[in-house]
DNA sequence: CACATAAAACCGACCAGACGGTATGGAGGG
DNA sequence: CCCTCCATACCGTCTGGTCGGTTTTATGTG
């Protein structure tokens, strides 16, 4: 890393207290503190409080993009596709946990023209997964009698509430839970199960 | 109602606003603002802005608990209960939407004794579902090749994202979505899926 | 190596405004 | 005359953000 050590220094501790208390609730003195720098260094390196916040969205967005894109081209069965794709995006949150905390919850809290894009990222991502299931069904292999915003919804949630129960420190590991997860998830949107 | 039409309003309000924005970015001039009342009239009514966050718990949590008790005591199989339990917990959740979004996001701004009540009494509701899944997979309904905790998880993590995605306006009705998310959770976690 | 210079990194004092909460007092009914 | 209900003005504190200035580092030159 040759970049500054003060900038990330405030960002991972910025991140870690937006998801313990919220983001209005943190105090930049109170993240400059933790981060052991002093204000004035801070805003040479940050224009404001929110560039903090949409720092931690860009990575995300990018992150989760990347990430997709490479399961999406192996290509393959929409099932097992799906199947890659749930459990790598399982143990990418939790190896962000504090990350994906921040991302579902702060979103409105971000200033006028970059909440809309990270929105508009938000949908793509969301439009490809619907493609997918799509697909799966045009296969035959997902149930077709729940509406596909239903599924999603579905996909998504277990993802989303991670951050609310798992812990490293649990008894279950990071691909245990991504196997279980998705196991269940399949489970439940697969045809024979109808 | 007997009650104070100021603490009414505000109450109604507040929720509102806390779910829109974040408690701490949420004003007590912006709450009384948008009630049409005064500071001196809220501040009469609540001790603290704390005070109309706890009212958001005590609410939820009584109505969580009554709602429960209600279909449990009915009795039957694991099996039966746990679908009415599944589809009860959404369509309640679909009626308090707001309320949700504050309860679930909020918990760690409560003021410590009330944090704690309020940790407790969520135990309690989490052990009460764990024993139905329990009883569940002893009458053999339910697959036994998944850790308990994750099974809840499952459970929890779509009643959790509800307040994120579901809209009254949308196409779906509150029924037919409880139906459909239940129907997905309980083809995930029944024995003949493992 | 010495030195000059410029740019980048950083400090800490300082705003103006908003915050949650309070103190005081008046209106109206019992 | 007291008590409930409510409005207004106000307080101390903390907020995100700015700014002038100082130190540190990088670069160029002989």
């Amino acid at each position: 890393m040759k970049n500054s050590n003060v900038a990330d220094r405030v960002t991972r501790v910025a991140v870690e207290l937006f998801a313990t208390q919220e983001f209005a609730n943190t105090s930049v003195l109170q993240i400059v503190a933790a981060a052991g720098v002093t204000k004035g260094a801070m805003y040479h390196y940050f224009q404001s409080k929110d560039d903090l916040l949409f720092g931690i969205y860009e990575r995300m967005l990018s992150l989760q993009r990347a990430h997709l894109e490479t399961t999406l081209e192996k290509g393959g069965p929409a099932d097992s596709v799906l199947r890659d794709v749930c459990i790598d995006v399982i143990e990418t949150s939790i190896d962000f946990l504090p990350e994906g905390t921040v991302f579902f919850r702060s979103m409105h809290l971000l200033s006028e023209p970059r909440r809309a894009e990270v929105t508009r990222r938000r949908r793509e991502y969301h439009d490809r997964i619907s493609s997918l299931i799509e697909r799966g069904q045009d296969e035959g292999s997902f149930r077709t009698d729940i509406p596909r915003s239903v599924l999603i919804a579905h996909f998504f949630s277990d993802v989303h509430y991670l951050s609310h129960w798992y812990s490293p420190d649990g008894p279950e590991t990071k691909s245990e839970v991504a196997q279980q997860l998705t196991d269940l998830f399949l489970s439940g949107i697969r045809k024979e199960a109808q």
